[in-house]
DNA sequence: TGATAAATTGTAATCACTACAAACAACGCG
DNA sequence: CGCGTTGTTTGTAGTGATTACAATTTATCA
């Protein structure tokens, strides 16, 4: 938790129990929740917890890089507790979102000449292996 | 203007003026407008058009394949009159987009095992080639 | 500990988008 | 060509995620 602290502090954010909540909560679960989602998720340890406070705390993590936004669904934004550039793949049937490694080399590679990125997102829709197969 | 005439019938959509119009329009003008800005933009010609058909007709449009859409901001939607696989850049001081090309094979090569992908976007933040040389 | 600047909270507002029902128009069929 | 069916358009009224705001509370630092 102490890590938590620190990355806090570093950009110059301070330190609340709301922000370490929200903050470890994504961290632990690899999934790619809405402001919502995790509110409901945090209710029950944090009571008292405001909505408000959610949205707030993942917009500043955000905005420092700590954690990343998603705009998957044009009507609601997912959050991402893993801000290392990485791919997500969105099965049109089940609606599951897997995050897949990326280089982002090979994504600089595709640029045109003198842009230069900061930040990659890929995005794939599709089947997923177990809706391809049939399984699900 | 045929063309997309076809287009739209092989979609099963009927065939009306408004939407030939926004069709034509998003096919002309290769930018990433929300539906407003569609609005706006043919409504001296159009008079009468509705903002809600212009919603109605990207999302038709959209579900058969022939225009894309952007989720770049989580505010708003964008539409895309070019239904090849490309990638998107935006700068994040100028605010442009700007489409590059991307091989769908590459991204294709970063999914795990058994995916099967239909539709790839790659979406870069950055400093465009203009911003980057402080020339904007 | 006390001052100050920032964070939290709840409520009220915003704004892109959609549901709905009535009026209208495209398409197929005779 | 005219008619009926069915899909489309339109305006209005709603919805739902997100944000603005002001009052209260709290983290931070001297």
């Amino acid at each position: 938790m102490k890590r938590l602290e620190n990355d806090l502090r570093q950009c110059g954010l301070r330190v609340t129990e709301q922000r370490l909540a929200v903050y470890d909560w994504l961290r632990k679960h690899p999934v790619h929740p809405t402001a919502d989602v995790i509110w409901q998720a945090l209710l029950p340890e944090n009571p008292g917890l405001s909505l408000t406070t959610v949205y707030n705390t993942v917009k500043a993590l955000a905005e420092h890089g700590l954690i990343r936004t998603l705009n998957i669904d044009a009507s609601e934004q997912r959050f991402d507790g893993e801000p290392a550039d990485h791919g997500h793949f969105h099965c049109r049937l089940c609606g599951e979102i897997t995050d897949f490694p990326i280089d982002p080399e090979d994504v600089q590679g595709m640029l045109p000449k003198g842009f230069i990125p900061e930040q990659c997102d890929v995005f794939v829709r599709g089947l997923c292996a177990g809706c391809a197969t049939g399984k699900n």
